[in-house]
DNA sequence: ATCGCCTTTGCAAGCGTGTGCAAATGCTGC
DNA sequence: GCAGCATTTGCACACGCTTGCAAAGGCGAT
């Protein structure tokens, strides 16, 4: 109906009486302007409603100002905190987040990161799956910054932030024991990602040390349901184990309420168990979990961090260490 | 260290042996080219790793194909499930979702606005908060399209998406009355929200009807928190409530699990709870939630359909019905 | 008055793309 | 061979912005 038009650079600089020029120094931090003539385009642009085009500002710099966030099942607790932790951190160091969402098909990832290439994004945040190798070659090649969370690759030029999941392992192995806990299992999906396997492996090494022998279950994914197979599974054996780590809190939920419901356990005086992640359910009343923390501040800051930092190829690899966090789901000691 | 620049259609047409015009075309859906030049573009733009800029299309089709999500606690189990549905149906429609985390503060959801008019997004689709009128008509006089879902506002050119807050308010209390609930009580944020405050005038009007009284409680913002502070206060009356309606799942969850840890109350016994959203904790086994499904998918697929079909002016205004979602936590009839 | 220096300003080139227009090409039917 | 037509191609301009460069202006010291 109305005009369909952004007002530009010019009409501002007309309206102003100055050059165009001048429009662009004013909205550009740092460039060579006046007071006076900054506050008369700051009047006429106010009065047009002009906002700077970062299309074509990106354009010009090389550098969109745009990073990208490639994450599979956002709807996932720890995800969407870690989500929205970033895209608040990434705004506030002036960048603004382009949300693509992934699934478990081949190239998905790949074409999440050709959707970043296309926008010129000056980075990527990867947290879910693994591109392809000749696709992270290619960002970057053309300057496109990659950060991979709890990836564990050996991508060189990208920052890699990961946990110490495998310590994680064997702290909680000592919980069980002062517990009094003897038959322990694990309770993992089938997803293999490098840090369910080293909570795992970390978990069965520090049990093995001590004299130990750790009982394995693998079920489907990551999430509530496999949680609750899993019960089943492991409290069905003949030997029914009496400290369960799941890899996940999602699967300590669903193993809690099953254990409960099907089971008629009582936790923690039966069975200890402690999850990893501490998503927001872990606190709640009725699961009381034993877990783990992601540092989701902390992993969020420091990408946003060296982002910032330009491109220093100094440190490109990040442990960070996720907090124990005790609840009534273990046994006081 | 290498080249820090993307290739560019001019290097493609070069190798291609063609005009840039070709390479353009080759790239653009329905432009003439021949069958034989579209295959030497697409063979030399494989071998450079060539990708459209889409800042520069967006500069010149005057359509950036990204839109704005404008959302707040995005960690929240019903606002990541909805983003989660979004993103996925934009990407299907080619568009890109840009993803802009607003606080309480006054003005964010503004500077929010302000973010997808600089990157010239073709549309914003408002989940949290309410912009100020002036943006709007800011946008709206760009060409840029707006989506408010659950927000109710009197936006002009906007597609407003609705449910039928109202109508599920008296839907649950015919259910607690089936139940043999007699004091029935609502359970809500102070938030204020339309949406919120829909639910609690339909629950109370239509007990009012079957000549029932209704108590209502108002307590902080909409999480697991605030549930469990609305238990205590309810519960601690000395006619205690036989049939709550929380105005949110996460509330009932609080509410539930005070109600049970802290009042040995035994549901839906002793007493009956219904929520709204359907949120993934809600058919957990330690919760067997009672409520309404907000119609992610279909919220999704109408705006995003909406924002396919061009400026048509015809249809601004979206109901879509809440389905009821019959769980233990209501007595069976 | 002249010079040197610093700040501010305008000009114009360029970023990578889409597209209208006219020219070129190929094909068909006489 | 030629007119008529449809298809394909290239040229050149436009999109809105940044920025190097040189010119202009202000100002104090000589």
């Amino acid at each position: 109906m109305t005009a369909k038009f952004y007002v530009s650079a010019n009409e501002v600089a007309e309206r102003a009486g100055v050059s165009r020029s001048a429009v662009s120094r004013t909205f550009t931090p740092g460039a060579s302007v006046s007071p006076e003539t900054r506050r008369r385009v700051m009047e006429a642009a106010d009065a047009l409603g002009y906002h700077v085009n970062h299309l074509a500002r990106g354009l010009m710099r090389n550098e969109s100002g745009i990073v990208c966030l490639i994450v599979s099942e956002v709807a996932t607790p720890y995800r969407s905190a870690l989500l929205s932790m970033l895209t608040q951190k990434l705004q506030n160091a002036g960048k603004v987040a382009m949300l693509v969402n992934t699934d478990r098909s081949d190239g998905s990832v790949d074409r999440a990161l050709k959707q970043a290439i296309r926008y010129r994004a000056d980075a990527s945040i990867i947290m879910s799956g693994l591109p392809d190798k000749s696709i992270t070659q290619l960002c970057l090649k053309n300057g496109q910054r990659l950060v991979l969370i709890n990836r564990d690759d050996d991508q060189v030029g990208a920052l890699r932030i990961n946990l110490d999941d495998y310590e994680a392992g064997s702290k909680i192995v000592t919980a069980f024991l002062r517990a009094g806990c003897r038959r322990l299992a694990f309770a993992n999906s089938e997803a293999g990602t490098p840090s369910l396997m080293a909570r795992e492996r970390g978990f069965i090494d520090a049990a093995k040390r001590l004299g130990l022998d750790v009982v394995v279950e693998r079920f489907g994914w990551t999430g509530y349901e496999a949680g609750q197979v899993l019960a089943r599974r492991l409290l069905t054996r003949e030997e029914r184990p009496d400290g369960v780590f799941c890899a996940t809190d999602l699967l300590a939920c669903g193993f809690m309420d099953t254990a409960r419901r099907e089971f008629s356990v009582v936790i923690p005086e039966q069975l200890c168990v402690a999850g990893f992640d501490n998503i927001e359910q872990a606190a709640w009343k009725s699961y009381e979990l034993t877990t783990f923390a992601q540092p989701v501040e902390d992993i969020a800051t420091e990408a946003v961090r060296w982002l910032d930092a330009g491109p220093s190829h100094d440190t490109n690899r990040v442990q960070l260490h996720a907090d124990f966090v005790w609840r009534s789901s273990i046994r006081a000691g």
